[in-house]
RNA sequence: CGGGGCAUAGCGCAGUUUGGUAGCGCAUCUGGUUUGGGACCAGAGGGUCGUAGGUUCGAAUCCUGCUGCCCCGACCA
């Protein structure tokens, strides 16, 4: 390609509504422009990358013997109400109507429309298990697009999803797409890892997200300090602590604590040991409990799981907190003086809570708090479940080693979902007894544009992006000084581009009539791997200048296989 | 959804406090000089100052409504 026939729109200052790395460098060098919040055009250079992430991400599947479809971006609403999640997804599925007044949404996924695929196309045990795979435009109206395409509300992304006649099929086939995901990132080059995800309601051991580590991340990632365990903060286990409850030794006594309204303030007013007091947080309880409100508590320095927290029976879905009235209609107090003595509705309490003694929290009469309280001796043990997330420290519920904190970006998450899908919209083939049996579903997604700016944020230096080689949108710049007023440059150029055209090499030709460090600093924003200057001083010399994206050093190199070299530096 | 901020040329910004008819840098175009790290000189084009209304002799500037964008929060007991 010449820069002649191809859109070069580099920015030399960073527009100042992007935040991330990612993000700026992606519009400094023309990959990308936004046309609203969260929507985003793909200018030819940013297509490259993103066909490149598609380009691998389809051979991956497709030896993993997923077939390709395409499934359309504009859904009908009675598939969604078959399986319950037209009301059930939130405002996130942007809906729509037709001109007869018929309900449409844009697809965030497609696990309706599949499933009705497979349910009329399939009608044995024999035909399964199948997986079939799409690389498309999803639609999710985020609460708050950031991140330039990291987050925006349009995106590509790659969905696959397998069919089962039973679990262990599935299981056999999640496995069989854990390795392709791996096999995938590796090819990216990427620092990323697998890592535990939640499963949310539907239970069992399945669902793994795939994280490129970057401190730019939304995700906390929980790793083990001498293992390889790694999961998601939101579904790592919190242990309970190992040293067994400490005996009481202090009286219950309560306290006037009138302007300690937060746990922190208490600690600064009351000299307490933030270990010692616990935060009590009521929530609404789910349909099967005799209650409509629950307490929830955990230690003071500890932060509540709201997924955990979700997906305990007794509570409801989604997490909803209780309003003020509720908690003055039930407890005759407010928030900021709530805690388990005389509580009258259930209590679940944390592991770390459960061990706690002589400890303190609000009692439910407001500005008031007690001190020194004992589970057993002062009120009954409560339930207990894990509540918390897991901080830096804690021991890894591998065992091994203590855990540490790190930011992650999801780019991909395997999830075995089981018979949710198929239950729902009836969808079921002929077992080898001729009867019905609805399918076991896994469902296996890869964020394709957020991978090429997961790409950036961990690739990059002062000049701009660093392409791994796998993503470049071309491997070679050749970069010509005085190309249109040397003859000799011009022919050496054109020579050498051709050549290197016919080995089948993507090389990018320069032959702007731009300044050198125009030049030079475009190609390095832009992030190609590979840069040869030709130049009139050097073919005197009969030498090019080489130098590799990342090298510290510029090297002369022999005009005589200059292509054999670059052919050798691409392969690495 | 709650809180905060912003909206002036393609991009980055000044001008708004104190009302007087719009400016700077980059980019673009023309001519010339330059050509190994984001050149220089001369000239040119480009703005209903987000939008609708109000106050005023006069509004980018003051007031009101609306829209868009950005940030923070949505963990509070």
């Amino acid at each position: 390609m010449r820069a002649s026939n191809f859109l070069i729109s580099t920015l030399k200052e960073t527009p100042s509504d992007a935040e991330v790395i990612s993000h700026q460098l992606m519009l400094r060098a023309g990959m990308i422009r936004k046309s609203a919040s969260g929507l985003y055009s793909w200018l030819p250079l940013g297509l490259k990358a993103v066909r490149k992430v598609e380009k691998i991400v389809r051979e991956e599947m497709e030896r993993a013997s997923a077939q390709e479809v395409l499934m359309p971006a504009v859904q009908p609403a009675e598939l969604w109400e078959e399986s319950g999640r037209w009301t059930e997804y939130g405002p996130e599925l942007l809906r729509l109507q037709d001109r007869h007044g018929r309900d449409f949404c844009l697809g965030p996924t497609h696990e309706e429309v599949i499933t009705d695929i497979v349910k009329k196309e399939l009608r044995s045990y024999k035909q399964l298990p199948v997986n079939f795979y799409q690389i498309q435009t999803k639609f999710r109206d985020e609460i708050r697009p950031r991140f330039g395409v990291m987050r925006s509300r349009e995106f590509i992304m790659k969905d696959a999803y397998s069919f089962h006649i039973n679990e262990e099929s599935l299981k056999d086939t999640y496995q069989g797409m854990f390795d392709a995901y791996v096999r995938i990132f590796d090819r990216l080059g990427l620092d990323y890892r697998p890592v535990i995800a939640d499963n949310g309601s539907i239970g069992g051991s399945g669902s793994h997200e795939f994280h490129v580590l970057a401190s730019s991340g939304e995700d906390d990632i929980a790793f083990s300090d001498s293992s390889d365990y790694a999961a998601n903060v939101e579904s790592a286990e919190a242990l309970a602590p190992v040293e067994p409850r400490a005996a009481a030794t202090q009286e219950l006594s309560i306290i006037d604590t009138p302007n300690a309204k937060t746990i922190a303030a208490l600690v600064e007013q009351f000299n307490l040991p933030i270990e010692k007091t616990v935060k009590t947080l009521i929530v609404e309880a789910s349909e099967e409990s005799d209650s409509t409100l629950i307490a929830l508590m955990v230690r003071g320095d500890h932060d509540l799981n709201e997924i955990k927290a979700e997906n305990l029976p007794q509570v409801k879905s989604p997490l909803t907190f209780a309003t003020d009235e509720q908690l003055k209609d039930n407890i005759g107090a407010s928030a900021g003086s709530l805690g388990p003595i005389n509580l009258k509705m259930p209590i679940l309490i944390d592991r770390s809570v459960a061990q706690m003694s002589d400890f303190s929290a609000g009692a439910n009469i407001d500005d008031k708090h007690y001190i020194g309280i004992n589970w057993e001796r002062d009120l009954p043990l409560a339930e207990i479940a894990d509540l918390r997330n897991v901080q830096e420290g804690d021991p890894s519920p591998c065992g091994n080693g203590s855990l540490i904190i790190k930011r992650g970006i999801e780019v991909g998450h395997v999830f075995q979902l089981g018979l949710k899908y198929s239950q729902a919209m009836n969808a079921s083939v002929l077992d080898e007894n001729g009867k019905a049996k609805n399918m076991h579903m896994g469902c296996y997604g890869i964020g394709i544009t957020r991978v090429v700016a997961a790409a950036i944020e961990q690739n990059f230096d002062d000049n701009g992006i660093i392409w791994p080689s796998s993503l470049a949108p071309f491997q070679v710049a050749l970069v010509p000084l005085n190309y249109d007023k040397s003859e000799q440059v011009k022919e050496t150029t054109d020579k050498l581009y051709q050549e290197l055209l016919s080995a089948g090499v993507e090389v990018f030709l320069d032959d702007r009539n731009e300044r050198p460090g125009v030049k030079f600093a475009d190609m390095e924003l832009i992030g190609i791997p590979h840069r040869l200057v030709i130049s009139d001083r050097g073919i005197k010399a009969e030498t090019f200048e080489y130098k590799g994206r990342t090298d510290e050093q510029k090297q002369d190199i022999a005009t005589q296989g200059a292509s054999e070299f670059l052919i050798e530096k691409i392969k690495g």
